[in-house]
RNA sequence: UGGGCUAUGGCCAAGUGGUUAAGGCAUCGGACUUUGACUCCGACAUCGGUGGUUCGAAUCCACCUAGCCCAGCCA
């Protein structure tokens, strides 16, 4: 897919900042980036950043980098690079330069040896349990690490001594120095560089100390000439170190840090280790299983990317941050797919109908739009026989009242793209169940020929039985029902009734491809999966259609 | 009195001194309909609280209340 960029006519707060930053000369156009770090898989919170940064940079004529910020080697991996590219790209949310921090070891090392000759860091010896306490508390300061006050040129020998591999992982770190009093956290001298051996993907056994991100992040930005680096409200604390360690490494370009509200989904599993855990415990299956909202799972549910950049672009960019309903999000999936999919019949919970004034072992073949508001999208003919099937729950024996629309006992309703068919009997199976419902059809009420004698009871689907492709399908619920409170285990908070499979039949009319959208009539939107074999056809439901229609009454 | 941030209808969210307080989702009416879908009409808030400034405040000030974030050699 080509750059999928959905103007965003709404306003927010980055965006005027973006337009005062270009109207002031501050810059030609905004340069921003997406910069995970590889470390899992991406979800539909994450789609907010994405998509805010790569469509903000290029409708005001600048450009997007994607950059993993690698720079912890024991916790990241070549394969979550991988996952996240494939699903940006997916995203439509195209790269100008594809980047790694790891790409910038050697001169984030430069920028800290500065730091140090500059007098602004210092190699510290204390241990962990010792840094913690000199670091105070929320409420009172902290104190200077006795180390504190080494010279320069010490602290150069010693910072190249770490570098060269002379001191054991853990036993002496480079922090700035700042100020240990300070009210912010983030300020009490941070820690820019430990002592860390293990292999990184990308710079292989090349360095055994790595920064840490406080310092790494903006001198990324900096070299990338970022002028715009947004990133979450948890990270608004952070933002005075940000701009220090720009300022003391004598950065060119100054990069500017706009912190925005994460886009948090109400009753969605997201933390990468919940989800470790279902897929671990087979609960779900896999990481693309279609009722997790990461990015592979939305899309083998049959998820459209345009669907979530309207969704995102509706959603705006706010400073202050609450739980938006799924449902809002399976509303803009209907929305795109109301109007760019094809349409069939299929029926999830088939009934046989016997079409008895019908002639034995014959079959005709109707013409039907697949989509009548958008021709372009083609038509098919769909068969026509003796026996086809439709929705149970399209009959009832009894027409409970004025509003029931569909078929029953002596009631006439259309089938669509076909004929009229009136109910006459109903044929059980010993446990009671229905076995065949007995109609009639009118020849006279084809499907176009204009006949509007009599005003059907409303209009149902069905599938044409001795063509019917049998297909399993998937009906997704909420995995999880109510995610409030935080102090249950998530195991016991599994939906039941989240992944429903149902057997039932589809019109034989299309070749899907894996994860193809098709709206089933009157039932829902369902893409092919991609287990689905020629032998076992298998479609997930993308989001059920609405209905207005209330059983009780 | 650690520091930082947020607070607009059931949910999301515009709005930065003068508007009937955008829009979307949801809901409730009703029209239309070869999908009880779509579409179309219509209904649906006085802006966390209290004081103040002002001819005029969701928008400015003060105080209060509630929620979120920060004490990884994680990002």
């Amino acid at each position: 897919m080509k750059d999928l960029v959905i103007t965003m006519e709404n306003r927010n707060f980055i965006r005027t900042i973006i337009e005062e930053d270009l109207a002031k000369g501050k810059h030609k156009a905004p340069i921003t980036r997406f910069p995970p770090e590889p470390n899992g898989f991406l979800h539909l919170g994450h789609a907010r950043a994405i998509i805010m940064n790569h469509t903000l940079a290029l409708e005001y004529g600048g450009y997007f980098n994607l950059r993993f910020d690698d720079t912890n080697p024991v916790k990241e991996d070549m394969i979550f690079v991988e996952g996240m590219k494939e699903d940006i790209a997916w995203l439509g949310c195209h790269w100008k330069n594809l980047l790694f921090a790891s790409d910038y070891f050697n001169e984030m090392y430069a920028r800290a040896m500065t730091l140090v000759e500059k007098g602004l860091a210092y190699v510290c010896d204390l241990t962990p349990e010792e840094i913690k306490t000199y670091r105070g508390d929320l409420k009172s300061p902290g104190q200077n690490s006795p180390y504190r006050a080494r010279s320069i040129e010490e602290n150069i020998r010693l910072f190249e001594g770490m570098k060269n591999g002379a001191f054991a992982d853990g036993e002496k770190v480079l922090r700035a120095k700042i100020d240990m009093a300070s009210p912010n956290m983030n300020m009490r001298d941070p820690i820019i560089y430990r002592i860390q051996r293990s292999y990184h993907h990308n710079t292989k056994n090349d360095w055994c100390i790595y920064p840490m991100y406080d310092f790494a992040h903006p001198i990324e930005d900096a070299i990338e000439g970022i002028t715009h680096s947004l990133c979450s409200l948890e990270f608004e604390d952070h933002r005075p170190l940000y701009d220090w360690f720009v300022k003391h490494c004598e950065m060119e370009n100054v990069p500017r840090q706009i912190e925005f509200g994460k886009l948090i989904i109400a009753n969605q599993v997201t933390g990468k280790r919940h989800i470790r855990q279902l897929v671990e415990d087979g609960v779900v299956d896999g990481w693309d299983d279609p009722r997790l909202i990461t990015l592979s799972g939305l899309r083998r549910r049959g998820v459209p990317p345009q669907a979530i950049h309207e969704f995102i672009k509706a959603l705006g960019l706010p400073k202050s941050q609450g739980d938006t309903d799924i449902d809002m999000f399976y509303e803009y999936v209907r929305n795109y797919l109301s109007q760019h999919v094809r349409r069939i019949h299929g029926v999830v919970d088939p009934v046989k109908v016997i079409v008895t004034n019908y002639p034995e072992g014959q079959t005709e073949y109707l013409q039907a739009d697949y989509h009548r508001d958008h021709p372009e999208l083609g038509s098919r003919e769909i068969p026509f026989g003796k026996e086809l099937y439709i929705e149970r729950e399209d009959f009832v024996e009894e027409k409970p009242n004025k509003k029931w629309k569909r078929l029953a006992l002596g009631v006439e309703v259309r089938l669509m793209h076909a004929y009229f068919i009136k109910a006459n009997d109903v044929i059980y199976h010993e446990d009671g169940t229905i076995k065949e419902i007995h109609c009639t059809y009118d020849p006279n009420t084809q499907s176009g020929s204009g006949f509007n004698e009599r005003k059907p009871n409303g209009t149902i689907h069905y599938v044409e039985a001795s063509t019917a492709q049998p297909v399993e399908l998937r009906l997704f619920d909420n995995l999880v029902t109510d995610l409030s409170n935080a102090a249950i285990p998530i195991e016991e908070k599994l939906n039941p009734q989240s992944k429903i499979i149902k057997h039932g039949f589809i019109e034989k009319s299309v070749n899907p491809s894996v994860s193809e959208a098709f709206q089933f009539t009157r039932i829902g939107y369902f893409a092919l999966d991609k287990e689905s074999t020629d032998q076992n056809m298998i479609f997930n439901r993308v989001v059920a259609l609405k209905s207005s229609f209330k059983p009780k009454k």
